[in-house]
RNA sequence: GGGCGGUUGGCGCAGUUGGUUAGCGCGCAGCAUUGACAUUGCUGAGGUCACAGGUUCGAGUCCUGUACCGCCCACCA
């Protein structure tokens, strides 16, 4: 039958990704490199960053698919041993809030289930969305190896997480304490300091009179008799220790060492100087709640001073507090205690007050700073490993420039801390202990715990250490430099040599994509509207310079035109083949040296450059170039003209026509695979590899 | 508060080490055409390259400053 006039690629993309399923040739071992190939000794290994099974796919794992996709795929034709090892991530905290959300629906909350149950829940989201999100990167054309697929909560997985905790553990590099820490009463556990975002907020700053002692104010030859601390945290005042100063500050300084009377509470507490304190802000002495802020625990360790929390891990005003505060929520208690405050007349003043509030950055909700018992991870060790990795160039950053925020967060990295007290995550393995691990602890262990470690797996040996890691910005310090000296540590070298940086994709406004905004794009639904070989020309195509991507559905457009191009293109090549009784040979010693040879040549030579400096975008602009206007706007309507004239060149021209036909396909297929397989399957030449994937790359 | 990036035709973007008429996609206008393709072909309109100075024989491209936009990092109560 007759092909289609216009390209469908929907009774194409099923049947194709299909075929390349049961080829098998997505895994590294399934075909035999040629004997005069010269990388057949050599692998390429990316390992996908897994996605969160929190729910589906968006643009940004869209574009990075096709990044990945467009390596992976042009490495293997060149013959290397390919492995691209796909899965997910159990992503502790999100996905435990996403399934107590959906229970919040049901009236429920997890304490109602319980740990196992709650447990078996999320197992059976997971089975869902797992697959979901697998299934999007098959539509989109991605050339894993499924085989291998992982999940980071896999029974193997949790072995690999176990060995790294005890390797830490035994080497002194975790430790337990209690620290103040960032804490999600309603999450109910700790947060790591990235996983804060913080959100502009118009509040107030508080003046507040303390009043001094009395004896104290008998030696105070000045009229006041009270010092004014300035804060935007009122309901933390009930767990002050002590008042502190700039020592430089000559206002404050003959009342240094002596005590003022914490109001409401009535607690004797001293002013101190200390060097954290600001002398421009607010009135230049602060209130010290070591219990409720870093910088106050801070000062507190340097005054030995004690910490009295008053804020529990509900979010809730503690015992510790005079009683008509007991048990009032945050919000309460501030309202309460300015009312009181003013009441006593001891606010002096309020200001507004704009300021930066920390929330959970998966439920939203404000996070508080309580201490807390935690498991820690010294970090000065493992980060000047991280730091050496880069600065000797053994990792490279691509675009260079993400190499100063990772240098300088890891200059200022504080201990990690890594137990959450989530139900949903690795458990810590000691005795006794309910904590989970944070879940990057886990995701930093992946491109070894997937290839079978702490086992020393053939896998291992072969495929580790992986190529190029293609990731978001975003997560480069809590991911990036995390695998990096997981890397290091536990294989002796580092996991991958490129860092690929991808573009963000944003709206065509410019902002951000997010559910939550209602901004968000599904690459699924673009494919069912444009074909996956659309989508991911219109995104590769768009991959230049760098610079974050303002999505916009042209390209898109555009992505199809060219499909169908080419579709009509090789359509018109088949059909004048078909004159022909001999098959066809692309016998390149055959070819005349003419333009669009020339062409062909010049364009493959930029392509394999762009493609060796991740010029995505380039490489697709050189091949549309190419095909559109050299190869069918000239050539091709050039053969029309000429074989009007008689049949004579006619069969030249068909080697000519299927020679370039055929090595555009294997330049494209990296980008396009569903349509260049097809056409591929379709063409009438001796020789035909069982799939387009396996060709030789043309160099 | 610190760091990074952006500002080029209606929209989305390219412009390598400074050098003849600043490119591409989408859109727009006119013309063409049933024989690969109308998801087409040809032709064309449209930009004082954010602003102000400076270096240079010559700057979108280098330097200084300003404005606006975006992102990342940061314990200023």
């Amino acid at each position: 039958m007759e092909p289609a006039k216009a390209y469908d690629p929907k009774t194409v993309e099923d049947k194709i990704y299909k075929l390349w399923e049961e080829s098998g040739f997505f895994a590294p071992e399934a075909h035999q490199p040629r004997a005069d190939n010269p990388n057949k000794n050599k692998s390429f290994t990316i390992v996908l960053p897994p996605p969160n099974i929190t729910g589906e796919l968006h643009m940004g794992h869209a574009l990075n698919t096709v990044i990945q996709d467009v390596l992976i795929r042009k490495k293997r034709m060149e013959g290397f041993k390919t492995l691209w090892i796909p899965g997910t991530d159990h992503a502790g905290i999100a996905t435990q809030a996403k399934v107590e959300k959906e229970l919040r629906k049901e009236g429920l909350n997890r304490f109602d289930l319980g740990r196992e149950k709650f447990i078996e829940r999320i197992w059976a989201w997971q089975e869902i969305y797992g697959n979901k999100i697998l299934g999007q990167l098959k539509k989109l054309g991605a050339s894993c190896d499924w085989s291998r697929t992982r999940f980071t909560l896999d029974k193997e997985y949790e072995k690999a997480v176990q060995a790294a905790f005890l390797h830490y553990y035994k080497k002194g590099l975790i430790y337990q304490g209690e620290r103040v820490v960032n804490w999600c009463p309603r999450c109910a556990t700790s947060l790591s300091d990235l996983e804060l975002e913080y959100t502009e907020e118009k509040s107030h700053l508080w003046y507040i009179k303390y009043l001094l002692r009395k004896d104290a104010l008998r030696q105070t030859q000045g009229d006041d008799n009270f010092i004014i601390v300035a804060t935007t945290r009122p309901e933390t005042m009930l767990g002050d220790v002590a008042v502190a100063v700039n020592p430089k500050d000559e206002r404050y300084k003959n009342l240094i060492g002596k005590k003022v009377i914490l109001p409401l509470v009535g607690r004797e507490i001293p002013i101190i100087a200390d060097r954290a304190v600001d002398q421009k802000f607010g009135t230049g002495a602060v209130k010290v709640t070591p219990a409720h802020d870093l910088t106050d625990s801070e000062i507190g360790l340097r005054h030995n001073l004690k910490i009295i929390q008053v804020i529990d891990e509900r979010g809730r005003i503690t015992k510790e507090a005079p009683l008509p505060y007991q048990g009032l929520k945050i919000a309460e208690a501030r309202e309460k205690i300015i009312d009181d405050l003013t009441k006593l007349n001891l606010l002096e003043k309020t200001e507004d007050y704009i300021h930066q509030v920390p929330k959970c950055y998966r439920c939203n909700t404000v996070v508080e700073l309580i201490p807390s018992k935690q498991w820690f991870l010294k970090m000065s060790d493992l980060a000047k490993q991280a730091v050496k990795a880069v600065k000797s160039g053994k990792i490279k950053f691509s675009p260079k420039n993400f190499e100063k925020p990772y240098l300088d967060w890891l200059k200022n990295v504080r201990d990690w801390c890594i137990s959450r007290q989530l139900w949903w995550g690795h458990k810590i393995p000691l005795d006794g202990v309910d904590d989970v691990l944070d879940t990057w602890f886990s995701s930093a262990l992946w491109p070894f715990a997937t290839l079978g470690w702490p086992e020393n797996t053939k896998d291992l040996k072969t495929f580790y250490p992986t190529d190029v890691l293609s990731t978001a910005r975003d997560i480069i310090n809590l991911w990036v430099t995390r695998m990096i000296f997981s890397g290091i540590e536990f294989m002796g070298k580092a996991p991958f040599h490129t860092v690929l940086i991808h573009p963000t994709v944003l709206t065509k406004e410019g902002q951000r994509m997010s559910k939550s905004l209602g901004t968000g794009i599904d690459p699924v639904g673009l494919i069912e509207k444009y074909g996956a070989d659309a989508v991911r020309f219109g995104i590769a195509y768009q991959l230049l310079g760098g610079q974050d991507i303002k999505f916009s559905e042209e390209n898109i457009v555009m992505g199809r035109k060219f499909c169908n191009k080419l579709w009509n293109a090789s359509r018109f090549v088949m059909l004048t083949s078909d004159v022909n009784d001999e098959p066809l040979t692309s016998d390149v010693n055959e070819l005349p040296k003419c333009q669009i040879i020339q062409q062909l040549n010049q364009t493959i030579e930029s392509v394999n450059k762009n493609l060796e400096n991740y010029q995505f975008g380039e490489a697709a602009h050189t091949l549309y170039d190419f095909f559109w206007h050299d190869f069918c706007d000239k050539f091709i309507e050039e053969t029309k003209n000429s074989a009007q004239g008689g049949s004579a060149s006619g069969g030249k021209n068909q080697k000519l026509l299927l020679h370039v036909l055929l090595t555009s396909l294997k330049l494209l297929h990296p980008f396009i695979p569903f349509i260049t397989e097809e056409i591929y399957q379709q063409l009438p030449i001796k020789d035909k590899k069982q799939s387009l994937m396996i060709e030789k790359w043309p160099l």
